[in-house]
DNA sequence: ACCGGTTGTAAGCGTCTGCTTACAAAAGTA
DNA sequence: TACTTTTGTAAGCAGACGCTTACAACCGGT
């Protein structure tokens, strides 16, 4: 796996992904507070002096993490289909997964109960919560919004943390049968389930 | 506040009461891991060695919380009750209530992120979810009453911690209807909402 | 008055945290 | 080659953390 980097050293670009591309899996897992520089810098492969050079600060790594693909892969997703995406990818974090599924959401929800990102991670919270508003006509979007995208902070948490019982062993597709027929009721313009 | 410490000292009960209650709140405010046991000591006006004393680790202190009054409020209440009351509850959260309301879920949702106050956390989530999964006749009610749950942390989350837009400032009376409305999709025997 | 156990206090230990510094090795430029 | 700049490394700093220790103050019983 270092077998790149140290083929070519010297690299300050390499290095650079690799510290985000570290960091982005370990916020992932244990969130802001609970994941240390040295031990982002060791999952890189670097050392932890660099991270400091690159980015000044845990915080700016942080954002740095959270700004660039996370956002940019919201963006591209149609709002119809975000709340599916999203679940199957907050589903499927227990797995290996080495393809850019919607990492964002476990990010900045799982670093959001900390407190110290919560700048950060609000925003991008938002940026979900507007597109979800589209989904209904109701005078209370933004509420019902919120109050769907709690309900995934939830279930990621529950999930991924707690190794609870039915949810954590729950088969995804019924999982978000289950969530979909649910939420249809918040947010009226839901698709259909069509997930076999 | 301390008139009462200060004019009975040497008063080991006391001390012990006033850990555990300075534990509750700050646990419920914070987290687990983000409380410190200076702190702790501190609100209840205590030395912090005393902590030591009579509970022997942190960890056993928020077991103790958590064991103690929670589990008992969670008992007292009807399982038909227990969706909205814990509900209300954490909507509650941000004002001074000194009122004895369903502050386990709370503590035990807050701290389950962090992953140390895990087992004990998970202990009081099952009996939660123990009590919603009788609100259905479906097979999968586990998964349906783990999934409730999930969206109780969510939404204690999203309100306490970012101090988010629409479900901050919501009133919690529009939210109640909300939640209940769409969680009778999952638990059938869910009462009506009757909450003017 | 004396003594043994209980309750409270001050100081500090060892470890971990985010972050900094001083310095060495490689690359670019002449 | 000689020099500057960029990239990487080792060591360590100050502060916070959970927890411990040594000791003082108080109390009840005799």
């Amino acid at each position: 796996m270092t077998a790149y980097r140290t083929a070519r050293k010297r690299d300050a670009a390499a290095t650079r992904q690799a510290l985000v591309q570290a960091a982005a899996g370990l916020f992932a897992e244990r969130g802001y507070e609970r994941t240390t520089v040295r031990e982002i810098a060791a999952r890189a492969g670097v050392n932890q002096a660099l991270l400091f050079r690159y980015f000044g600060s845990k915080q700016s790594l942080f954002e740095e993490v959270v700004a660039g693909e996370s956002l940019r892969h919201l963006r591209e997703t149609p709002p119809e289909s975000v709340l599916e995406t999203a679940l199957r990818g907050l589903l499927a974090a227990g797995s290996e997964d080495q393809g850019q599924r919607h990492r964002a959401l476990e990010i900045c929800l799982r670093s959001a109960v900390g407190g110290t990102a919560t700048r950060t991670g609000a925003l991008l919270s938002e940026e979900y919560a507007d597109a979800l508003a589209t989904l209904t006509e109701a005078e209370d979007a933004a509420l019902r919004a919120d109050l769907v995208l709690a309900w995934l902070l939830g279930i990621g948490l529950t999930r991924s943390v707690v190794g609870k019982g039915a949810l954590a062993g729950a088969d995804p597709d019924e999982v978000c049968a289950l969530v979909l027929d649910c939420a249809r009721t918040m947010l009226e313009k839901l698709p259909a389930n069509e997930s076999r």
